[in-house]
DNA sequence: GCCGTTTTCGGCCCGACTGTTTTCAGTCG
């Protein structure tokens, strides 16, 4: 069993107690063991194996003696009785927004609901307004959410689907008769989202490697199978396609497959004013005047035929780039390797679940320079947010460890992310910015306010001179939660007028501001910082979805303040206090 | 269920908003 299913346990555990209306505090350690579980430094669960995690703050003997049971036999008695009282389904109940506890177990109680599909019929038919509690206003709500849901049914963030396309593409390229393998599609297109995963492989024995790829042990069943395409579905339900063509077909293939759509129609018209058709295999002259097709042995030579310079997948969203390529307008996208460090990190003094220590030691083994440090204000009382007098004890705690790490040429920035409140004021006097290095503001709260409303709360916020970069600007939860109305160009103006950076936030639920805005952000001479707005020394890692998304945003290096080294990106943290 | 301790029970995380109520419960961040 993996710390992942452990923490999952204990979370489910905390659901289902909660629905009994057990203690809450009870709930909360269980919860609090699902974090602990999940970010801990150490193999927890080979220490949970040999009894060694005694003295680890939040889990006691109960938790203990369950993660021990879990770790040596794969599960665990406590859950399984716990999760017999009620229906597998009824978790995803909880995924609804404005359905907590309280209404999962009456619609449970009174009507039966276990299901998402249940919860609809109950909703439509009346039934669930009469409850006590329930009302039009809320049935509204609910059916709204599902809606949301079912939009975005099949659809699937990245931070589930990347390990997965890293397994296929591993398993793929290690066969025998694989020479090319790929990964297409709009996860290839760096989109922020996808709803499946399609892979191409160049072999001469199609057969050998399809048989091969539905074999792989992530296939949960074979939806399709020939002799030179597959559909599958492996873990977590997702779709994933395979083709295979010849070598010679594959940078045909491989554009194809790519897409998008629209680019490739863009592409093939090209060819066809040069006399040539294009498919997924290759150019075919047209006409007898045709000129000669040169040889295609990769992506880039196909784009060179078109007289085009290589389009980055990321681009080929038919917006701008095939001119752009064909007058050598395309940028140098930015690269994981640019960047030089990270903004927007919590620790354990907020809602974080790795000290200031464990922090800049993750950050440092990963070859960063300098980490900025913003947890959260005290507004955000939930998230254990910093009130003044923790926030001045952080920035001593920071500027004493940054002695320490100097010698490695290292540098931690005591910052916050500062609650924007309601009408655009922050949680934090001008005075007390004024001691860190930074601020992130971010609205937490109050999401449901008129367009024009919440964009002047925001750029009210963003004309304060100390509030150095705006956080998550639309608040999104990518297949979740819509972003709140807010005037996303005024924003950007305002952002440009007052010198504020706005932040690209890299989690993969995120991934905010979104890359349909980074164009006119960055013609406006806005600059971009890659936040991972990391919880956990992993959570670092989502730089790379944010990267995807700044490629896919048109961005390089120049326009990524956190490319830059330690001297020079603090005086750009500076320069708007200085304006 | 965890923690800390004037060491074995009492406290643990607060406030706004919403919708349902008619004084407040539930949800969310």
């Amino acid at each position: 069993m993996t710390r992942e299913d452990a923490a999952t346990i204990f979370e489910r555990i905390a659901l289902l107690l909660e629905l009994k209306g057990e203690n809450s505090f009870k709930v909360r350690a269980y919860r609090t063991g699902a974090e602990i579980v999940e970010s801990h430094s150490g193999d927890i669960m080979k220490l949970a194996a040999e009894n060694q995690l005694a003295g680890v703050k939040g889990l006691g003997e109960a938790l203990r003696d369950k993660l021990h049971e879990m770790a040596t036999t794969g599960k665990l008695e406590f859950y399984e009785k716990l999760k017999a009282e009620f229906p597998d389904t009824l978790f995803e109940l909880f995924d609804v927004q404005g359905l907590g506890p309280k209404k999962v177990a009456a619609l449970h109680a009174e009507l039966g609901v276990s299901s998402i599909a249940d919860l609809k019929r109950a909703c439509e038919s009346g039934e669930a307004a009469k409850l006590s509690g329930f009302g039009g206003k809320t049935v509204e709500k609910i059916l709204e959410s599902i809606a949301f849901r079912e939009q975005h049914a099949s659809e699937f963030r990245l931070d589930l689907v990347q390990p997965l396309v890293l397994e296929i593409l591993e398993a793929l390229r290690q066969h025998p008769n694989v020479s090319h393998a790929e990964v297409c599609g709009s996860f290839r297109r760096g989109k922020e989202t996808v709803h499946d995963l399609d892979f191409l492989v160049a072999t001469r024995k199609p057969e050998v490697v399809i048989e091969a790829f539905v074999q792989l042990p992530l296939v949960v069943d074979v939806i399709a199978q020939g002799p030179t395409k597959a559909s599958v579905h492996v873990t977590h339900g997702v779709q994933c396609d395979l083709r295979a063509v010849s070598s010679k077909e594959f940078p045909f293939a491989l554009t194809y497959f790519t897409g998008s759509k629209e680019h490739n129609v863009a592409i093939r018209q090209r060819a066809l004013a040069r006399g040539w058709s294009l498919n997924e295999y290759a150019f075919t002259p047209e006409r007898e005047d045709a000129p000669v097709i040169p040889p295609i042995h990769d992506e880039a030579e196909l784009y060179r035929a078109l007289d085009l310079d290589f389009i980055d997948p990321e681009l080929r969203e038919n917006t701008g780039e095939i001119d752009a390529a064909e007058h050598g307008g395309l940028p140098r996208l930015i690269q994981l390797e640019n960047l030089r460090g990270v903004f927007h990190n919590h620790t354990t003094a907020s809602d974080g679940g790795a000290t200031l220590r464990e922090m800049a030691e993750a950050a440092h083994d990963l070859g960063l320079q300098y980490l900025g440090i913003a947890d959260h204000s005290k507004s955000s009382f939930q998230a254990n947010g910093l009130d003044e007098k923790r926030l001045l004890a952080q920035i001593q705690e920071i500027r004493a460890l940054n002695v320490e790490m100097a010698e490695e040429g290292f540098r931690i920035f005591a910052g916050s992310e500062v609650d924007i409140l309601k009408d655009g004021s922050l949680d934090f006097s001008d005075e007390i910015m004024g001691q860190l290095d930074y601020v992130v503001a971010s609205v937490h709260n109050v999401f449901n306010l008129p367009e024009a409303e919440m964009t002047k709360r925001i750029i009210r916020a963003i004309e304060n001179p100390h509030v150095t970069m705006l956080g998550h600007l639309t608040g999104r939860l990518l297949l979740q939660r819509p972003a709140y109305n807010v005037n996303v160009a005024a924003v950007i103006d305002a952002a440009a007028e007052t010198g504020t950076i706005i932040e690209l936030n890299a989690s993969a639920w995120r991934l905010d501001m979104d890359w349909r805005w980074w164009k006119l952000a960055k013609a406006k001479g806005v600059k971009c910082s890659i936040n991972p707005d990391a919880h956990s020394t992993h959570g670092l890692q989502a730089v790379i979805y944010g990267i995807k998304a700044a490629r896919k945003g048109w961005l390089t290096r120049q326009d990524v303040i956190n490319c830059l080294p330690l001297g020079e990106v603090e005086e750009v943290l500076r320069a708007k206090r200085e304006r």
